[in-house]
This record gives structure tokens, C-alpha cells and sequence, in this order.
DNA sequence: CGCATAATTGACGGTTTTCAAGCACTGTGG
DNA sequence: CCACAGTGCTTGAAAACCGTCAATTATGCG
């Protein structure tokens, strides 16, 4: 009866080599191609690093690609079967941040850090074709400078979003309200504002649509907070009483 | 009795000129620093396209940046005060993306693009720099074409994460699987596999940490969506019967 | 064949949303 | 200077939704 599942080939008709994510990848429909293409005709003096492109590399299900932590090298194109990518919370669960098939790059976040902020590991018997970069090459040439401060930027949005995702995600209203104060509070501190005392120029709706919760919740969390003696609260102003209470509550502490 | 706010700058002392996102940030101090350094003292030479850095333009309360949709042109530094990014959703309340304060950036998500992913809006009065950027020059060097290509890879990522935080927070459980499925189907698409039919790779357990769900509640919600016909699934394999059905879950409409 | 792991299903409880009303603040105009 | 309207914020009560716990079934691997 169940005769969509007995020959997954059923429909492919007419369609390229590879019809399942187990079968390998064309270079041409691979997001790594137009950097393979660079590397495959660079010339010593076009200042691309020595960087070292592995082909197919067979991974075995459940084998890990690089680590949280582990010290930058490489960035992965998938060419076929499966990956995912997860944060490990220090005491808390672990947190699946994406998952990865043919012709996507896993570990471009890492670009512009010295280290990989998730983990990758197969889902399932892979292979994937693996560039070398340490880091990028800094000439002093002005247009080299430009693009390597853009994806210096680039990517620290692109680790800052993957750890909203995760912490948003998992997390209770009061969490969230927590962890989004003492975000604010960073940001600020880091361009020489106060971290202590500020306003949150933004409405509570604002908010609430940010951290997907109702303007209700925000403003009930937000008295409560004050109450407690966490924060002390009035209109827009806000004066961070207690960091540590803050943090707590964050990491589920109670 | 609320001396906390009677002076925001009472706990000043010894802290730079600006003491609160309504005065000036200094330039050495802005995230968009490095690339304003690079275009003081570009060479024509230098492959550095003719852009046009406009310093420190006012900014009215609620006025508008630039709007989802539009061309994309400049990439901007807040300077003073702060700003909200928000996503227009069709038939759906708009959802706020990110708040911008002093030294970061906007609109970086858009330089891989040709349009801008969502709308920025000042927060109160504020001033910013605007960096006119219509697109990155592409030089047939090789190591242009590699930044390039990488740039382009970095905001795909953005983009990406973007969608993901807006659909996440604010979805119930069946749109966020009904969401995630046809994001599976889509990418694979894209590839030129069948995104009719495919393999779920990874556990519920990992579909449910990548959404927010307990693992039961993804169980529940597919074996709910097998029982509509929207799908039919049996065990990790499955087919998409009803994409309509699925999408006009996603966008809430019943 | 049997164990370990994963998936399903049910019942219950807590958190958050929704709906609704009242309150506080802002800015405008008399 | 005050009254008023408009908006945003706060607070309450009820219901919906989802997570947790627990039991059962299915599946994969040795």
C-alpha cells in the first residue's frame, strides 16, 4: 500500500545523476564551486593563501567535522549526505543550530573568528570537500584591507544571529527579557556607554516582536524583574541593580 | 526617592565625552572604522569602487532608512542614537529583526544581495554614515573573485538566519515544522534533488532542538500533518502530498 | 533473537497568549 | 496653564498551547 516509499528513483526521470542526498554532488551545483575555480587557476602572485582544497572526503555517520572551540582552519562544502551543526551550553542541553546538504558550506561563521563557535558532525554516511584557510591574507593593498573588513563584519553578524537563534529558541519569557538586558547592556559598555544605566528607546511591542513575546509578557516580566530587585525600572529608564541575578536567570539557575 | 534617574550622568566620571546614545560616537570607536580608513586613503588604482562616504547625517524619529525591497545602495554606521531593523511579512504582523545602538552597522545584509532584506527605522533622533556601495567591484584577479564569492556566501548566511529568527519566534509548532519542511524541500530543490520526496536524516529529537520543540511535539505535529494528508510519512522518509496546504500553515491562514 | 535507542501516544500541569479594562504619559490646542 | 485625546504601558482573568513525565511500540544493530 505504501508504494511512494518502495523505489525512492520512482519520479527522477530526467533529472542529473544524484537523486538522493546520498549520491555525490557535481562541482557545478556546489556552493564552494566559484572559490574552487579561483583556487584551481591561482597564480603565487595573486595573493590567495596556500590554501589547500581536499576532495570528497569520505565522514562516517556520526563522525565530527570540527568541534566547538577547535582552532579555525577550514571551511566544508557538503557533496553528499548530511550534516548538523550544534552549540554546546556549558550545563545546559545542546542546541541543533542548522542542518547542511549537497552544495551547502558548513563553518563559514569561523571566517572571521580564531575558532569554530558550533560543532559539525554527519548525520549519516558523507563526504565533503574540505578549503584550508587558516585566515585570510591582509596585504596592505587598500581593497584587500576593504574586503577583509567587510567579512570580518559579515561574520560577526552571522555569530551573533546563530547565538540569538539558540538562545532564543529554548528559552523561557524571562530568560529571554534577561539575556536581551544584559545584551543591550554589553553593546553598550563595549562603545563606551553605560552598561548600567540606559534607555530602552524601543517600545515594549518592539521588544516583545524581537524576542517573539506579547507586549503583555514583556512589560509583566519586565515588573517583576523590578520588584525582585534585579533592575530598577521606571518608563524607558532602566538601572541594572544586579548583573548576577540577571546572568542567573539566563543560564535557568533559580 | 528615585534619585536613579535624576541624572543620568551622575556615575560619569572618567568615561569619554558621550555618555549616552544621544551624543556623537567617535570615529575610532565605529564598527565602520576600517572601511572609512581604507577610502580616506584609496588610490584610484586600488580597484576600491567610487564610493561616496557621507558622514554623519541626521536621522528624525520614526524616518525611515531604507525599506525591504529597495534597491540596495549604501551599507550605514549609526553614529548617535538608535534604530530598529524589521521584516515586512504579507498578511502577517511586521517582526522586528535587531536593534542597532552607536558603532554598529545596518544594512550588511543586503551586500550579497541586490535588494534590501528588511526596513530600518530610527528608534528616536539619531545620526549615521552612509556608505554608498551599489555592489562590490569583481576584478578579474583571483583573489577579488574569491572575497567576492565569500562576501556573497557570508550574507546568504545572513539572510538565511534573518528568515529563520523571524519565523521562529512567533510560530506556533505546526507552522515552524510546516515552515521547516518546505525550507528542506526548497533547498533541495535547489539542488536538483526531489524536494517531492526526501529523507529526514536527522532524529526528531534534532528537529525539534533546531525549532524549539520538545521531540513529542514533533512527533505529534507530523503524525497530526500525516493524518490532514498534507504529507505522508512513514519513519524517516517522506512526501510531500499538499505543498499549498503547507504553506497556508506557515502563513497562519486555517 | 534480544537489547538499546528512537518514535509514538496519552494525561497532566505550567507558562504564555489573548481579550479586556484601567492607568500613565505626551503633545496639542485652547 | 490646563484639558483633552491618543498612544503606550500595566494589570487581571480565562483559555490554549506546549513541555514534562510515563508507558508502549517500533526499529536498528550486534
Amino acid at each position: 500500500m505504501d508504494k511512494f516509499f518502495s523505489n525512492i528513483h520512482s519520479d527522477r526521470r530526467g533529472v542529473p545523476e544524484h537523486s538522493d542526498s546520498t549520491s555525490e554532488l557535481e562541482c557545478k551545483e556546489c556552493g564552494l564551486d566559484p572559490v574552487c575555480a579561483v583556487l584551481d587557476y591561482a597564480e603565487e602572485s595573486s595573493g590567495i593563501p596556500e590554501g589547500i582544497l581536499l576532495r570528497r572526503l569520505p565522514v562516517r555517520r556520526g563522525e565530527t567535522l570540527f568541534c566547538q572551540g577547535d582552532r579555525f582552519h577550514s571551511i566544508y562544502a557538503v557533496k553528499s549526505g548530511s550534516f548538523k551543526t550544534l552549540m554546546l551550553h556549558p550545563g545546559r542541553v545542546n542546541q541543533v543550530i542548522g542542518f547542511h546538504f549537497p552544495g551547502e558550506l558548513i563553518g563559514v561563521e569561523a571566517l572571521s573568528l580564531n575558532s569554530y563557535s558550533c560543532s559539525a558532525r554527519a548525520l549519516q554516511q558523507s563526504s565533503v570537500c574540505e578549503l584550508s584557510i587558516a585566515r585570510l591574507p591582509e596585504s596592505g593593498k587598500p581593497a584587500a584591507v576593504l574586503y577583509a573588513s567587510i567579512i570580518k563584519l559579515l561574520g560577526r553578524e552571522v555569530t551573533f544571529n546563530h547565538q540569538l537563534i539558540a538562545s532564543l529558541v529554548h528559552q523561557s519569557a524571562e530568560q529571554r527579557l534577561c539575556g536581551f538586558l544584559l545584551s543591550l547592556s554589553k553593546r553598550l559598555t563595549q562603545r563606551g556607554f553605560s552598561g548600567r544605566e540606559f534607555t530602552l528607546t524601543m517600545s515594549r511591542t518592539d521588544i516583545g516582536s524581537y524576542l517573539g513575546l506579547a507586549s503583555e509578557t514583556v512589560s509583566r516580566v519586565l515588573t517583576r524583574l523590578n520588584r525582585s530587585g534585579a533592575i530598577r525600572l521606571r518608563r524607558k529608564r532602566i538601572l541594572v541593580l544586579d548583573r548576577i541575578a540577571l546572568q542567573e536567570m539566563v543560564s535557568g539557575k533559580d
